[in-house]
DNA sequence: CTCAGTGCAAAGTCTTTGCACGATT
DNA sequence: AATCGTGCAAAGACTTTGCACTGAG
């Protein structure tokens, strides 16, 4: 299957989860949702509401920062969008769609994020969890330290 | 070992490592800074900034919570405590002495928070950390989801 | 036609900061 | 005495919200 194909399957996963979402709650369909949703999936990584908005604006400046702020709580609600702290002061939001589920690395020194997943962390997080009792519908696993490049330039 | 004789031993702990970080950056001591760590290891679990200057205040009401903000920063940055972020959109301070690391399970309903510690998982985490040139110096991990009494609720 | 959505600016939160005064080393 | 710390209020950063207008269903 090519990349071509998986985006499409993505796109059309997305569309149909969002449909879903908004037929339930009785949620319009504007001109400004399509494109901030649009303007959001089109960039990979973790997006401030200030980044979607400056792509956003490029396509259509009358689009005002509250709407960006109302679409992304939307996206996070329905699903479609991880709401993350990294700890700057400052929701970034990720697609949920088109990816496995990972975890990051974070350089404290550069800043750089990488992302990684491992299939055992998680079959042992369901472990605890279910041992508590919980059910667990998401979570977040951040290690913070110094990458490669920053452990060599601080020795 | 009685835990009597633990806390003592903590207490020591921590008055050195605070000691120790305050001397090599010719921090002074004072009575608010001295109020303010007192109180906050007083408590466990996961205190905001407004909880920990409310029991400030009974002891000492001239103190402001500017000094709260500057002295919990101080905390962290010495590592005697770790800044969090729950979602909600406030930092929390968790001392990060006199106990073993441990994880999060969070309750999404009624925000009961449930800690854990799992020897494997860090384990895992640092295999992680070590195959992409990390170094690693902390780490959080949460898990979100319904606790079992609002599963029982809900269903 | 009706009700949700939007833009705008105002208001809210949480946190940081400039400055003059006070306390510690 | 020299600095660092503190209180206060102002400023900042990010986010939410009230309201009147617009637009989707």
């Amino acid at each position: 299957m090519s990349h071509e194909h998986e985006h499409h399957k993505d796109d059309r996963d997305r569309q149909a989860t969002l449909d879903k979402y908004m037929a339930e709650r009785g949620l319009k369909s504007t001109r400004q949702r399509a494109l901030i949703i649009d303007t959001f999936f089109e960039s990979d990584g973790h997006q401030s509401v200030e980044e979607v908005w400056a792509r956003v604006r490029k396509n259509d400046a009358r689009v005002s920062v509250a709407t960006v702020y109302r679409t992304m709580k939307l996206l996070s609600e329905s699903g479609l969008a991880h709401a993350r702290n990294f700890g700057d002061g400052q929701t970034r939001y990720e697609a949920a769609i088109g990816k496995h589920h990972h975890d990051h690395l974070i350089c404290t020194s550069c800043n750089k994020i990488i992302e990684f997943e491992n299939d055992r962390i998680e079959a042992l997080q369901d472990a605890v969890a279910k041992k508590h009792g919980f059910r667990v519908t998401s979570h977040k696993m951040e290690l913070y330290g110094l990458c490669r490049d920053c452990q060599r330039l601080s020795s």
